[in-house]
DNA sequence: AGGATACGGAACGGTGCCGTATCGTATTGG
DNA sequence: CCAATACGATACGGCACCGTTCCGTATCCT
């Protein structure tokens, strides 16, 4: 931006010599979250994740310092790209929301990167934080947004609104637990739609 | 071999030699399931385990044939210890459950061993197999006997007999999720009542 | 054209772990 | 006492990956 003189005072001054090919970012960070989801942190590592990239290693370590920093920097990439169309009705509009998710986590890569992650939380907080940051809580926030919505419509306990977080861990939790404890069961497509109506009317009869 | 006279048919006539010291075995499965908490699979090696257990390497290698199948056989000795004695009222011992479970879950070595699994889960589902038999699936029977306490007291929907592990999930599931998404922040005391109430009473005004 | 930097590829020494073998010692049964 | 096996300890060759450095080539700016 402002190539001509008087440049500006923060501008980046553009190195003389090749520029950096930003293929290649994008390469090195698809082989790593495809190489994390097939054979876990066992399997990532920098001379892999060159060689599924087709990229040499000094390409690697000419953006990054090591392993752990391409892996928070991959992580973080990570978005959330589809935003499935509500209704404007509560139940259905959680339904829609549960569904996309158990939809998402069908696919191979999510289901089998998420664990990973959580794995590796354990040790390696920084790497869950970008990972909650970048795609757990953007979801959340579309969640409690039609809890609010349902609250202000009186469809929900007025007393919700204080913790809008533990009302949102009631219909997540049970769908990421499942798959995470039985990842060979397939999850049943009617799922969403018992969780929500199980969660919004209650266990006990009528 | 048939050392004695009239040896019975299967019995292991007891090899000439040393025996082998069954205080190994413990010392080196605890040693590898400390490792695994604490560092992980990337810290679980056999020599780290020969260390901390006070033990050669031949040692283990005498037992087991490599990492695998000792990992798999260490998790398989986990069990679950604690058994909290329950009230006879459903609400209550749903509560004393669900209490029981996050009391474990705040105990490092169950909160940093169950992360690692669900991660490795993904691809030696056999590890995680061994864990879900021998310390999830007890767990969860005695929340199922107590739901069918309460289907049979009237006090549950009736339909929900045909599914009782869903139910399941849907209490234990956002414990888990919430400890395993959200490590650093510590579970509320008072979560197990308010989640079962939740659950029970449905998040619909009364 | 020429300088500077990036690229893929290959090679390098260093390191950590593997699984095995071999010590000297200890503990069992015969 | 002797044979057999287990024990802790140590050493071994082999391998995979690390992080760095060097090629020859390609691509940018001046």
């Amino acid at each position: 931006m402002n190539p001509g003189p008087a440049d500006g005072i923060g501008a980046t001054p553009r190195p003389s010599g090749r520029p950096r090919d930003p293929v290649c970012e994008q390469a090195i960070c698809r082989a790593t979250l495809d190489l994390l989801a097939e054979s876990g942190l066992a399997g990532l590592t920098i001379e892999a994740v060159a060689a599924r990239a087709g990229v040499g290693k000094a390409t690697i370590y000419r953006r990054w310092s090591g392993k752990d920093e391409l892996l928070i920097d991959a992580v973080a990439r990570l978005t959330e790209p589809v935003r499935p169309a509500l209704r404007g009705n509560l139940r259905d509009d959680l339904v829609v929301l549960l569904d996309a998710l158990s939809a998402r986590s069908r696919s191979s890569q999510a289901a089998r990167i998420l664990p990973r992650l959580l794995g590796e939380g354990v040790s390696h907080p920084e790497v869950l934080r970008h990972y909650r940051e970048q795609v757990i809580v953007p979801r959340r926030k579309r969640i409690a947004e039609v809890l609010r919505g349902g609250i202000a419509a009186g469809e929900l306990r007025a007393d919700l609104d204080t913790d809008i977080e533990f009302a949102i861990d009631l219909l997540v939790g049970p769908v990421i637990y499942r798959l995470l404890t039985r990842p060979d069961e397939a999850l049943p497509a009617d799922l969403p739609e018992r969780l929500v109506d199980a969660v919004l009317a209650g266990l006990r009869p009528r």
